[in-house]
RNA sequence: GGGCGCUUAGCUCAGCUUGGAAGAGCACCUGGUUUGCAACCAGGGGGCCGGGGGUUCAAAUCCCCCAGCGUCCA
């Protein structure tokens, strides 16, 4: 048997038959002996549009989803499985992945690597999701959603000690049970392909579940992984049985909706209000009787999406050609209908259809308490905003995109389960909204200027042109084409292809930039103990003794890895290892600890596999040793580590439930911490976070420090835990400062809050959209920030003569008068040239009607550019002027007035040329206006001499 | 995490490719003409060309670093 063939007691118990799908050559399971294709290839058309295949569900849209959910949930746990509530769309105890993009994503890594049991087993669970690469059939496929959920039931089983729940067999009879008995669908209707899965490390034999041309589920046995030495080769890679081995199903609770309402689109059995909605809003139905069909346009809409279903629909494909095979088939259909009428159905319609899943996704991930950004999962969320709003903008409906979200909550949502409040996703989406018409507006100009140089006629701007738009403005071609229609390019259109090729030209960018990069290992800590960490149990002590067991000398390429903060002073020459110790790693965004022991400094602590090396700068012996951590440093990192702690709850507490913590380091001097939050925050925001945090201090809560399993943890305190980061370990340190804040960290914090004194918010800056980073001083730092500010303002105002609190007055009266003073020399200087070089001035010399001005002025080449303005700008005076200044070490300048005789005698780069050498320089310019320098500023005099001489003067 | 772009007058933006006197429109001020919804004409004021370094005789322009903003991809 080969892998991924599957042959189960049930297959024969309940007359199936295994045959081959002549269309793709598949395996797969069925009752029905006539069928000789599988049910998912291009040739199975849906079959229950318009003749349900579940009965017993008339209703729509979300008490459709909230009956087949609950459906689902009871079947199961009348099968013993235990129900679990759903994970958040957003994946934040992933390092891998934004998004949860399946059920089995809420176990992953912890549970399915084996580190920590799972909530229970077997269990059941529906689970929203979102996945984003097909985003672009969302609308337009008829079954495409960005948003759904994964009803699902797991069971993680040990075969190698005896913990079997159920595997491959039991698992296909809970689902035909559902199907044909529960659910009651002719079983003859039911197929599954056989359909092996593999990635991400993992594979395994997995099963489809077709009914009607519609794929309603999938099972996944996973019971492989990678491994060097494994027996099974699957696409090249070796694979080996795992100890736990897992049931992954996935049944797609929007797809049971499609199937048991029979509508055209997934999208009407879902979000049937939204949809009715915007087409009364976009008079749809008016729209298409206007087009005068032949046939019945309900017929059409029907035909359109059984076919529309079937023709893939990925990144860069290319619409046109699609449009032309859609016509094509409505054809061999008997229905004829041109590509340019199809389009005016289908572009309204994809968008009417698409924008509540996408609204439903946004909704949800904003519910989450994500924060819109520029980078991460922000940017997921702004992304499909800015879908939303040119498509409603294409629409030509007068709706804000927080209506829209307005109606979405009121029609699709539980609000109960969110972290974020229905007034914040609304300000948030107001915010997004006025964010896409300020780029809109700013792209209007760009594209003006991008095609500057294009004639008015072309029909296709230039790729790169396009490019450039996309990526730096965020304009794709069609919003260019658009804009560019209205400013006077008439003619332009998008290229056909063009955008098959822009998400190739990605792809390949994408492909380059993901061979950078892998973090190794620095330390070796093979063969090594696990270090014992004594600085747990008592925060406060400084001294020990320990084994030194390990000593090393660090090479260059360890010392450039470690990449060591600026509050390590001298660098590392060795790397020492004790069998336990008081210095504490750098970790969770707090410094390592600094020291002594035996007769070495320690500059620096780090960890790396459970063992803790000491960054020396000198050897020790191997035996007994004594340690000491230098205290106030220490002190230092603990009153900011709590700290921040305490500033996160505040801002948390004050701006919403949407702050969470994006990153945060705590060093002796200062410490910071990165908060998502959806705008600027102001001194007042500050000010007001700043007190609420003293308050927190001054009240002196008790600081709780326990370990709890992963479990435990998870359910007591919920995801908010993991501010710091997606945990790794199955246990799991916990900080309670009262009841002010609780998450997990692994860092040193005071017993007490009271300990810290106080703390001051000294700075805010945006690290990017959506991510405000606050520095923070605690302790001693605090006192010290505030005496060094007051040391700032007495030497300045002390310069000025005046008390501080006249600084600001006096340095602006200062900035004006310095300006206006700049202005009154520069028209000084000017005057100067006028008086020397006009009527009995000195400098100027009459000849052959032609003014010669050869000067030395004082004055840098900006004033001396002045005063050659007032000199050759009249043509009434034919002028020729050669100015030489100090400045810089020495300038010369040669001008004539443009269009007069002189400028037809005289190169004035050939004179400059032959006078430069005078201040040992050079230069050039133009034929009436040409500069230069040098290195001589003494040879001024002797320079303008040979000018004179030059011109016979 | 990786790209790319932008930062110039109060505002909106040119100029940068190829270094050589800092520009336009709107707004503002003065005078005229007018005073019906973005009126017209003439003149004028207003710029550390984001900050710092470098190359160069010379930098808004080329190179490097930093900051702020924007955008795309993962």
């Amino acid at each position: 048997m080969t892998f991924g063939e599957i042959h189960i007691p049930y297959w024969e118990e309940a007359g199936f038959i295994r045959r081959t799908c002549r269309v793709t050559g598949q395996y797969f399971w069925t009752r029905d002996p006539l069928r000789d294709t599988c049910g998912d290839s291009t040739e199975d058309s849906y079959t229950f549009i318009g003749s349900p295949i579940i009965d017993g569900f008339s209703m729509r849209g979300k008490p459709l989803k909230d009956a087949m959910r609950e459906m689902f949930l009871n079947f199961f746990e009348n099968k013993e499985h235990t129900r679990i509530d759903p994970y958040p769309v957003i994946a934040r105890w992933r390092e891998d992945i934004h998004l949860t993009i399946a059920s089995i994503a809420d176990f992953q890594p912890h549970v399915t690597n084996g580190t920590v049991p799972p909530p229970a087993n077997p269990l059941c669970i529906s689970q929203p999701c979102i996945r984003l690469t097909d985003v672009a059939a969302v609308g337009r496929s008829g079954r495409h959603l960005s948003t759904f959920e994964m009803m699902a039931h797991h069971a993680f089983n040990r075969p190698k000690e005896d913990g079997v729940i159920y595997w491959i067999d039991q698992c296909v009879r809970f689902c035909d049970e559902m199907l044909c008995v529960h659910l009651g669908i002719d079983p003859s209707q039911v197929t599954y392909l056989e359909n092996p899965w593999s990635g991400g490390g993992n594979a395994g034999p997995a099963l489809e579940v077709i009914v009607g041309g519609l794929e309603l589920a999938t099972l996944v046995f996973m019971n492989l992984e990678e491994h060097e030495e494994g027996e099974i080769e699957i696409k090249g890679l070796k694979y080996r049985e795992m100890d736990l081995q897992i049931i992954d199903t996935g049944y797609g609770l929007e797809r049971f909706c499609w199937a048991a309402a029979g509508t055209p689109t997934i999208y009407e059995a879902i979000y049937p209000e939204s949809v009715n909605w915007l087409k009364d809003m976009v008079k749809f139905d008016q729209m298409v009787k206007s087009l005068n069909f032949s046939t019945d346009a309900d017929e059409l809409l029907g035909e359109l999406s059984k076919l529309a279903g079937i023709l893939n629909i990925d990144v860069g494909t290319d619409v046109e050609s699609l449009y032309q095979k859609l016509s094509d088939r409505l054809l061999d259909n008997g229905l004829n209908v041109s590509v340019d009428d199809l389009k005016r159905i289908t572009e309204p319609l994809s968008s009417i259809y698409a924008i509540p899943d996408h609204m439903h996704a946004i909704c949800n991930m904003l519910g989450d308490g994500l924060v819109p950004s520029n980078s991460k999962a922000g940017y997921l969320v702004r992304m499909l905003s800015r879908r939303v709003c040119r498509m409603k903008d294409e629409l030509g409906i007068e709706v804000t995109l927080s209506d829209l979200g307005i109606h979405h909550m009121e029609k699709h949502l539980e609000l109960s389960g969110f972290i974020q409040s229905r007034e914040g996703i609304i300000s948030i989406l107001t915010l997004e909204e006025e964010r896409y018409y300020e780029m809109l507006r700013k792209g209007e100009a760009a594209v003006r200027t991008a095609l500057r140089d294009c004639p008015k006629d072309i029909e296709e701007a230039p790729d790169e042109t396009l490019f450039r738009l996309a990526e730096e403005r965020g304009l794709n071609p069609e919003m260019v084409v658009s804009i560019a229609n209205r400013a006077g390019w008439s003619n332009l259109k998008v290229r056909v292809g063009f955008s098959a090729d822009m998400a190739a030209r990605n792809a390949e960018r994408t492909k380059a930039a993901a061979k950078e990069k892998v973090r190794g290992e620095i330390f070796t800590t093979e063969k090594i103990p696990n270090t014992i960490r004594d600085y747990y149990d008592d925060t406060s002590a400084t001294t020990f003794n320990a084994l030194a067991i390990d000593c090393r000398e660090l090479n260059e390429n360890q010392i450039d890895m470690l990449n060591l903060s600026p509050e390590v002073k001298i660098s590392p020459t060795h790397s020492v290892v004790l069998d336990r110790t008081l210095f504490y790693p750098e970790g969770g965004g707090q410094l390592g600890d600094q020291g002594n022991i035996g007769n070495v400094k320690v500059v620096d602590t780090r960890i790396e596999n459970e063992v803790i090396f000491h960054l020396t700068d000198g050897p020790v012996e191997i035996g007994d040793i004594s340690g000491e951590i230098n205290w106030h440093r220490r002190r230092q990192l603990m009153d900011h580590h709590t700290a921040v702690h305490i500033v996160g709850g505040s801002a948390r507490q004050l701006l919403g439930p949407h702050i969470w913590q994006a990153g945060s380091n705590k060093g002796e001097r200062y410490a910071r911490i990165d908060l998502t939050h959806f705008t600027r925050l102001s001194r007042v925001d500050l000010d007001a976070i700043e007190d609420h945090a003293n308050g927190v201090i001054a009240s002196n809560p008790i600081i709780e420090k326990k370990i709890l399993s992963r479990a435990e943890a998870d359910t007591s305190f919920g995801f908010e835990l993991y501010q710091g980061g997606p945990p790794k370990q199955s246990t799991i340190r916990v900080i309670k400062i009262g009841d002010h804040d609780v998450q997990a960290c692994g860092g040193t914090h005071h017993d007490e809050a009271g300990e810290v004194g106080e703390l001051r918010i000294i700075r805010a800056s945006q690290v990017q959209d959506g991510v405000e980073r606050l520095q923070i001083v605690a302790g001693e730092t605090a006192r010290e920030h505030a005496r060094a500010q007051e040391r700032l303002l007495a030497e300045s105002s002390e310069v000025l003569g005046v008390s501080p609190n006249d600084l600001p007055a006096t340095v602006s009266r200062f900035f004006e008068e310095w300006k206006m003073q700049q202005k009154k020399i520069e028209a000084l200087e000017a005057e100067i040239v006028r008086l020397r070089t006009s009527g009995g001035g000195d400098a100027a010399i009459q000849k052959d009607g032609v003014r010669y001005a050869i000067m030395e002025v004082d004055g840098d080449m900006k004033a001396v550019m002045s005063m050659l303005g007032e000199l050759t700008r009249d043509p009434r005076i034919p002028t020729l002027a050669v100015i030489g200044t100090r400045d810089g070490g020495g300038k010369l300048i040669v001008a004539s007035t443009e269009g007069s005789i002189v400028a037809e005698k005289y190169d004035a780069t050939k004179i400059l040329a032959a006078i430069a050498g005078h201040i040992d320089g050079g230069g050039g310019g133009r034929p009436t206006m040409a500069q230069g320098g040098g290195s001589n500023p003494e040879g001024i005099p002797a320079a303008l001499e040979a000018a004179r001489k030059l011109l016979g003067l």
